[in-house]
DNA sequence: AAAATCGATAGGAGATTCCTATTCTGTATC
DNA sequence: GATACAGAATAGGAATCTCCTATCGATTTT
């Protein structure tokens, strides 16, 4: 009891309705006249409904037949498309690519690169979705992104990541703090300073706290920021200090009159490591590379003074 | 070298779309799981392309994957509707069927009857072509209408006809002749008259012929109208008398204030037969016969004192 | 009447599809 | 670290489909 028809019966049909005769839309199908006899008739069977009308002069589609040969040629569009387009999606940059990426990064450094990619590869979609870290990194395992944009590293032996760049962190405080005297700070001016931190599901966090440990300031565990938008109104009201990203200051604090100030490290090691990551076992490995490759470029471009590439 | 994937190996995607899960999504399909999983080989063998991500946790599709389950499913929605509908269309009165029709009847008859089968059956779409009759009937032998509204007899071994009704034929003349101050004719009053008729195309040609052979009448070959109208018009400058059908005079002359008279004749026999032709091969006799139904219900609830049922 | 056309039918060869059994790979468990 | 456990891939053989050639039956043309 097989329930559907074969995509072949549905192509024999259109071709017996564009010959109008058996014996030529067999040669058209590349089969003999028997062969396509009984595929037509398998199909009336199979619908309980006769869908070709023989008679001597024309060979005529019944109502009934019409209206599949509508819908076949339908399908065989599809069936087109799909021989046609599946190749081109896995090997171009082509289809619908699901990029997830971590509040802290996508918002200021995503925009210019969608457009570069959109110039260069007009049949790519995008979907960016943003979520933090370790939650961006679970819905990777769990096949909801293709590849991330996230901080590394990345843990996992089912995951590859690609570095781009690092990103160098500046200390954000009060613009009434001594240290906005400064210039530039060193890791030994943190001692003692009370920091602000985003919640523990970013990788953000886990460095910040590693950096307090490591340089004698305080982390503060009460007040944990949801967003770097929020950290950075905190550090405003006089909360504490905290750590921002390069891309973050750039985009978000110094283009506005914001009261705060931000200051950078001499050293080139308070800073954070991004990167592309994606499933070992994914077989799109070449076209991601060409994406990290893209952001690479955009990086490199527009934001070479500011990155260490 | 099949370059077209199976409908089959389709629907084994999209379970496994669903079912994420190579086993699971064979038992969805009823059957065994190595079957499944040749299946979508033999599909990704001939796209070129890996289609499903196979890891540990989670069976991911890839975004070729993504697009061509996105194709697949609209081919099954397509395919559901062909199963679904198939059988109804050529049951029931479904689908859309082609009705051609004669000018000098259909549009005086089948706005009503259309109307009405609406009414009664939402789901029928008619395609209503106009033509002469002999034009017609080449047309229906061509399998271009399903069946046609046309004057009887209709030739042809490979046609049926079924009879509706007879419609009298009514004499129309200017308005000054000497006959407008009967009533009613008979046959005998025609002897002599000059006669237009339509051209030869049309069944009513012939019957207007043979009925001047037969009353003494003299049919005028010179000038052949191309339309009832055009023949009214003709009668109205004077060029002589016409046989017009009843029902176009119910609908074209009566009802507005015309520049000739109309005049019925005794004699039954001054009328045609109507009635619907198929293919003697069409499948569909019975829904024909329903349409045949109805039309000859709004005869009789619409016409009865003006056609012989 | 004979030949030709066109679709349906019959029977058998070759592909496909599917099944069971088994292997392979990487994960959890002890 | 050996062992069981999942889950997909592979192997081999049975059942089913698909197609071919040959032929038939009905109808039309010559």
């Amino acid at each position: 009891m097989n329930t559907f028809p074969t995509y072949r019966q549905l192509r024999y049909l259109v071709a017996v309705d564009e010959a109008r005769h058996f014996g030529r839309a067999a040669d058209r199908c590349g089969i003999s006249q028997p062969s396509l006899s009984l595929q037509i008739g398998n199909l009336e069977d199979l619908l309980q409904t006769r869908l070709v009308e023989r008679g001597r002069g024309a060979v005529t589609l019944t109502p009934a037949g019409r209206e599949v040969v509508e819908r076949a040629r339908r399908i065989g569009e599809e069936m087109q498309a799909i021989v046609d387009r599946a190749p081109l999606v896995s090997r171009e940059l082509q289809g619908t690519l699901r990029l997830g990426t971590t509040t802290t990064i996508g918002p200021y450094l995503l925009p210019l690169v969608v457009e570069r990619l959109h110039r260069a590869h007009p049949g790519l979609r995008l979907y960016v979705r943003e979520a933090a870290p370790k939650v961006l990194r679970q819905e990777l395992l769990d096949g909801q992104h293709d590849l991330t944009l996230t901080q590394l590293p990345e843990t996992g032996r089912d995951l590859r990541e690609h570095r781009l760049f690092r990103e160098p962190l500046m200390l954000a405080l009060p613009e009434a703090h001594e240290l906005t005297a400064r210039e530039m700070l060193s890791v030994d001016d943190l001692a003692g300073l009370r920091v602000l931190s985003l919640g523990p599901a970013y990788a953000l966090h886990d460095q910040i706290a590693a950096i307090c440990r490591e340089h004698q300031a305080e982390l503060l565990r009460d007040y944990e920021g949801t967003s770097l938008d929020a950290l950075r109104q905190m550090v405003g009201m006089g909360m504490g200090v905290t750590f921002l990203p390069r891309l973050y200051v750039l985009s978000e604090v110094e283009k506005r009159a914001l009261t705060i100030a931000t200051r950078p490290f001499r050293s080139g090691a308070v800073s954070r490591t991004i990167g592309l990551v994606w499933r070992r076992n994914s077989p799109n490995a070449e076209p991601f590379q060409r994406i990290a490759e893209i952001i690479r470029a955009v990086a490199r471009e527009e934001f070479a003074p500011h990155l260490q590439l």
